[in-house]
RNA sequence: GCGGGUGUAGCUUAGUGGUAAAGCAAUGGCCUUCCAAGCCAUCCAUGAGGGUUCGAUUCCCUUCACCCGCUCCA
């Protein structure tokens, strides 16, 4: 399937606009239409449904440990500054990072090391991004040809410092870029922000800085000890949360893929440390199956656990729900949702301080006085089981999803061109958006077959009754086959159409989008069989021709 | 952020230093008894800003956006 199609589509029925398009776009941030609106408020219901609300907590779900708990939070997208100094957003999204001109790499500030040199009279700073190991022999690779010196002559070098890391540096005159050949290539180092920076008060000033969120997660840490006061929720139990986040993407591409405004739909899921693996297998495994059950193909949808040199070191388990996005070369996939076993580092960092994430057992990060780099809350984040008196700062699994990469995925996978019949039997190509009917956000289209002989009045009644409960359109406009046509485009499972045997016998045809099936029902059963056909539809995209 | 490419109607394309053309779509009619039919009518465009010029959609500059490749991806 050729993006530009999808595209193309988005725009043309009201799926996805660019931000501002009149002014000329806004790089990185993305409009949901008419259409759009619906299909991702039916992806954050569904969610919200079946990881929350609709929850059986009285039950052992399968697959799971235990019985389980979940509620719900809406938390401010403006936080308090101290918050991201704790999680670690703030010194992990303000990186400085230095340009080559002659390579034209960009480089992190901190991960360039290198070590002076002097030879032939000349003294220069051979820097490296190689690993600890090999940067001995890859800095002596490259001053000796730099100095255009043979192997055998090593010994004319003569190194004048140990390794140290380029912020360590305050002019790069000197400096032989990593992957350059000439000195002094390298640009002054330039800050990145990736959080989105404002000010708090009318009067406020730099003094006075907060972010936008670059997750929802933090809120739900910060709130921990508020829900488990006032919502009697007993370990082990989550807490959800939908809603918008901003990343200062330093290149938005590939569509709404990676943009700069999304929305998240994550689960902090709180439970105790020795049974904190199967909780993370429980929720790694559910939320795969979560996306299967909405219809996208297991042959474009993988589960990837992270190698273990991929994990923080707090971390006993990460895995990413990847989906094989058409933009992308062949073979690779996108993430959709990644699974984190968290360990105890949010709740502990929120108490004590930014730990290091690269120690272990955790340590607190500390600054060049020995104090904590940022502080804590001081409040005590520890849960106290009430029947074994035990008290103890519970382990997290973090299921974290990208609303917006969600429908992205579900419209690729929905997008299909096939061929339907004409009215002289002849097959015409049509294209067809295969969603889900949970998905679709339009769940029955009603037509009288023709306008005349009160058909229209007919059809009319059918649509407001199933107004009351679906998302239903009604048109008389046109030939059938065009009014069918329309609704497929845009993903519309059901079609209910009115004709001159209604008038007789009270029936009507529902057509089936995938399979053009018609079957006649009665006129007043419309509403309960458009109800159980969304309920009961299982996998609709099976096939996918593109 | 770098290099290359592209911007004409909702979409796909045409064209020109001097009135911007068409098909499809959309809208309103007529006609139509089940899968993009037909007829009539209507609506809509040179991404933005500046320069050269009597006159710029066309030439030049800047900028914005999109695509491809690198880079980045916390």
């Amino acid at each position: 399937m050729e993006m530009e199609k999808l595209v193309s589509l988005c725009k043309r029925r009201g799926f996805l606009f660019q931000s501002s398009e009149i002014y000329g776009g806004l790089n990185g941030f993305w409009d949901y239409g008419p259409l759009g609106v619906e299909l991702k408020r039916n992806i954050k219901d569904a969610w919200w449904r079946d990881m929350i609300t609709g929850h059986d907590d009285l039950s052992v779900l399968t697959g799971a440990p235990a019985k389980y708990q979940m509620v719900g939070l809406d938390c401010t997208i403006i936080m308090h500054p101290q918050v991201w100094k704790c999680s670690g957003h703030y010194d992990l999204f303000h990186d400085f990072m230095v340009d080559c001109r002659q390579s034209k790499k960009r480089y992190r500030h901190d991960q360039v090391r290198g070590r002076w040199v002097e030879a032939k009279g000349k003294k220069i700073f051979v820097s490296t991004t190689a690993e600890a190991a090999e940067e001995e022999a890859e800095t002596e690779r490259k001053a000796l040809k730099f100095f255009k010196l043979r192997s055998k002559n090593a010994d004319e070098l003569s190194w004048t410092s140990d390794f140290v890391s380029l912020s360590a540096m305050s002019d790069f005159a000197e400096v032989l870029g990593p992957d350059a050949n000439e000195l002094g290539t390298l640009t002054p180092p330039r800050e990145f922000n990736l959080m989105f920076k404002t000010i708090v008060g009318a009067l406020g000033s730099e003094d006075d800085a907060a972010f936008l969120r670059p997750e929802t997660a933090q809120g739900i840490f910060a709130n921990f000890k508020n829900v488990v006061d006032s919502s009697r929720v007993k370990i082990p139990f989550g807490i959800g949360q939908v809603g918008k986040s901003f990343r200062n993407e330093i290149t938005p591409r590939n569509f709404t893929f990676r943009s700069r405004e999304f929305e998240q739909m994550e689960v902090e899921f709180f439970c105790r440390p020795e049974e904190s693996q199967e909780w993370y297998k429980y929720w790694r495994d559910r939320r795969y199956q979560w996306y299967l059950d909405l219809g996208l193909a297991d042959e474009r949808l993988q589960l990837r656990d992270h190698d273990s040199d991929e994990l923080s070191h707090y971390s006993t388990g990460t895995a990413d729900i990847e989906y094989a996005f058409p933009f992308l070369p062949s073979g690779e996939f996108g993430e959709l949702e990644g699974i984190a076993h968290r360990g105890n580092f949010d709740l502990r960092s929120h108490m004590e301080g930014k730990l290091n994430p690269n120690t272990n057992p955790l340590e607190l990060e500390t600054n060049e006085h020995g104090q904590p780099k940022h502080r804590g809350s001081g409040k005590d984040l520890s849960y106290r089981d009430k029947e074994t008196n035990e008290r103890f700062i519970p382990h997290v699994i973090e299921p974290s999803a990208g609303a917006d990469r969600a429908a992205l995925a579900f419209l690729c996978e929905a997008y299909c061109e096939d061929e339907a019949p004409d009215e002289k039997g002849k097959m015409q190509s049509r294209t067809v958006l295969k969603l889900h009917p949970r998905l679709a956000p339009i769940k029955a289209a009603i037509f009288p077959l023709v306008k005349k002989d009160g058909l229209p009045e007919l059809a009319q009644q059918i649509y407001r009754e199933l107004k009351q409960d679906h998302n239903v359109f009604y048109d008389e406009t046109g030939a059938v086959g065009r009014r069918y046509r329309r609704q497929d485009e845009i993903g519309t499972p059901f079609c209910i159409t009115v004709d001159s045997q209604t008038l007789q016998d009270k029936t009507v045809t529902i057509r089936d989008r995938d399979s053009l099936e018609q079957s006649r029902i009665n006129m007043n059963d419309c509403a309960t069989e458009v109800a159980r056909r969304i309920a009961g539809k299982g996998k609709v995209c099976s096939e996918n021709p593109s």
